[in-house]
DNA sequence: AGTACTTCCTTCAATAATTCAAATAAGTGA
DNA sequence: TCACTTATTTGAATTATTGAAGGAAGTACT
């Protein structure tokens, strides 16, 4: 390259240098495998040794990628690893929850430098809400010995439908203030170098799972949020699936029984009403009241006079036959669901997540169970139904991935 | 391009030549969007002008692209069209059904220049329906003063769960004399220059309708067959989504009524034993035999003691109560069951096709109303729900097409 | 330690793909 | 007719990629 080009040398807003479309397979790959040879590249790229010197080469010289040590030799010359650039810029990633926040600060490579979880309230107005973010944020990267302009991307998932290119909500039932809000400019306040990607929360938590979890190599599955209420992340060949109009995963508001409770979305006897952690509580209350379970009653004595999903969950755990059948009603619905949805889409893996997916195995089972036996043998050969292996974390973890993966696209 | 370097023209088994990436690219743009000019391509593949006619030049001189006429002047110099050359081989689609056998022949662009129908058992043993498939094929070859050698591509679609890559069979219902019988192998006797595509005859539907029907320019739609059974064709982002096992769309087997009548998979109150062609007719019978209609009686005697779904259709199109009702409900089940899948996969139309959906309107409609009134209002807000617009001919379109688009790739 | 072999990486001339700018072709409209 | 516009072609310059040759850095065997 000459000088004369040097001088030329584009970058985008955020400070990072363009990248061809070779450099970002190639980043790309080491993104997805860990260090790399050149000699791996060369051939997952399929392309001469050469030319992936020369690529690998500038890339090196763009800070993008650095040499980290040899490999193990094969009866030759050791190899010299490539691995992303750690240093080469900060990325944050933002959960936000109906009432919490969680953040976390990463590396370039998506390592997590700190991880921070702070009480919130979705309800309040939205610039209240994001402007503790962007503090928080600089917080971190102050606390890292950077600034604000060393961030390079920011991701960010949101309890509610949104339309993604824009990262606009859309009539979002949880948080009416949010409707149309423009929550990447308010984010540019402060960072106005990033290119925020916003996406629906369980969308970015099954990207969690999906790039850093148990989705890890699966082409496609099923992430299933089971709280307040209940709603899915599909990953469809490795990315996130959003349908047309950026609804795709809503499970909670499918019918399981037509002469059902009346849900808040208007219908009858959606799944969520059904099977979700209210109606579990509920449930555990009832048969509190009606002394169908002693140890649900002495804990409602002590928790005033109410019950959590995850009261129940204990006292299934301690073998309770009331606690147990309550659960086990839950787990039946949603997996008669999902057997419905494992039919139609074939998926090689169901990952399960949430606060009410912590409240026992008791339900893992149920729901592994009923799906199991109503959906194909044929869709069910292979599949596997199991927790979500980052817990609390897959949020944050598919924010940071989601900005990573936007952090070379240019606004 | 060096006269040495011609002499080793690399060409594919079936004769054509082996095209670059810019080239497919430009080669699918066309198949795509129609005849285009040079300076459209350019646009559309974010090439110089230059590289385009290289590009064009080549492609044009392989025979792949042909020059046909001019486009209208926009002011200035009038644009020369090119288009995909039709003459270059012949597509063969094939779409075996239960008891029939449909297949066309069509140019290289995919205009069929001969259709058929014959009549054919699925529960043959394999090699009797293929070898007659393949002597189909040849017939229709000469026809068109053509012979075998010059079948580029072909394309079939089976009622059954097919793995896509190898396209065997695996376990299918309808056909065990079919399990992992080797459908490529097989027709490759005849024509052993072609790499045959097989699929699943519901995919090949959708892909039909994808790529000449109602589906063109849909990124993500449903294609329902609803005949003997209940099918569904799946397309994500313009293709067919087979999911992590092949088996994706089976919805016939979906849940409708845990207490309802055992279907031959061995569950109970699956959509296809409930809602598909012959419950329809069976309740049609059973309503004439209750005297709930006349139209249906007289029908039924007419017909030595029997009724098909079309007659309970024909006799709903004459107003009868009954008959109108028995629709009804069995539109309502299959519309539940879409309404859950509308909001997990948010698709932004659904096609209804097969044998049933030819019994009237009034399926039609039922379908929609209960598919609207319980999936989530963002996600029916541009929802399109219509039949198919190819009817009988969405299955060897798709396969046509299967094919086309298989013809560059090496076995 | 020496030797043969292997693997990994680099270099560089040759080749291929692409761009840019200029020329040419073929129209429109006043 | 002339000025202008759009489409395509051409060819020199640039950039990307290959392939062969060789150097670097290891292993394995003697």
């Amino acid at each position: 390259m000459t000088v004369a080009q040097e001088n030329f040398e584009t970058k985008s807003r955020n400070g990072l240098p363009h990248l061809s479309a070779v450099e970002l397979a190639s980043v790309g790959l080491v993104r997805k495998m860990g260090p790399l040879s050149r000699t791996d590249l060369a051939e997952l790229l399929d392309l001469s040794r050469g030319s992936v010197t020369a690529i690998a080469g500038n890339l090196v010289e763009l800070k993008v990628l650095t040499e980290v040590g040899h490999g193990k030799s094969e009866g030759g010359r050791r190899p010299k690893l490539l691995d992303i650039n750690a240093g080469l810029g900060y990325i944050a990633g933002v959960d936000i929850g109906a009432t919490s926040v969680d953040l976390a600060l990463a590396d370039f490579r998506g390592e997590i430098l700190e991880r921070r979880s702070e009480s919130a309230d979705v309800r309040d107005a939205p610039d209240q809400v994001l402007g503790r973010v962007n503090s928080f944020i600089t917080d971190m990267l102050e606390r890292q010995g950077a600034t604000e302009k060393d961030l390079v991307g920011l991701g960010i998932g949101v309890p509610g439908p949104v339309q993604f290119p824009s990262g606009l909500l859309i009539e979002p039932p949880l948080m009416p203030a949010w409707d149309s809000f423009p929550i990447k400019d308010y984010l540019r306040r402060k960072f106005p170098q990033v290119n925020p990607a916003v996406d629906n929360d369980v969308n970015i938590m099954a990207m969690g799972e999906a790039r850093v979890g148990g989705g890890k190599g699966i082409e496609n599955f099923f992430y299933i949020k089971i709280g307040t209420g209940i709603g899915c992340g599909v990953i469809v060949r490795n990315e996130i699936y959003r349908g047309s109009d950026g609804t795709a995963g809503d499970v909670g508001h499918i019918c399981v029984d037509y002469n059902g409770p009346i849900c808040h979305c208007g219908n009858a006897g959606c799944l969520e009403v059904l099977a979700a952690g209210p109606a579990i509580a509920k449930r555990g209350m009832e048969a509190a009241n009606k002394g169908d379970s002693k140890i649900m009653a002495d804990r409602m004595e002590i928790n005033n006079g109410k019950l959590t999903a995850k009261d129940v969950g204990s006292a299934a755990a301690a073998g309770d036959q009331a606690a147990l059948r309550i659960i086990a009603e839950s787990g039946k619905m949603i997996g008669g669901v999902l057997a419905g949805l494992v039919n139609f889409s074939n998926p090689r893996a169901i990952f399960i997540g949430g606060g009410v997916s912590k409240i026992g195995h008791h339900l893992l089972s149920t729901i592994r169970q009923a799906t199991l036996r109503r959906a194909t043998a044929l869709s069910t050969r292979a599949l596997i139904i199991d927790y979500s292996e980052l817990g609390d974390d897959a949020g944050v973890y598919g924010a940071i991935w989601l900005a990573i993966e936007n952090v070379f696209v240019s606004a």
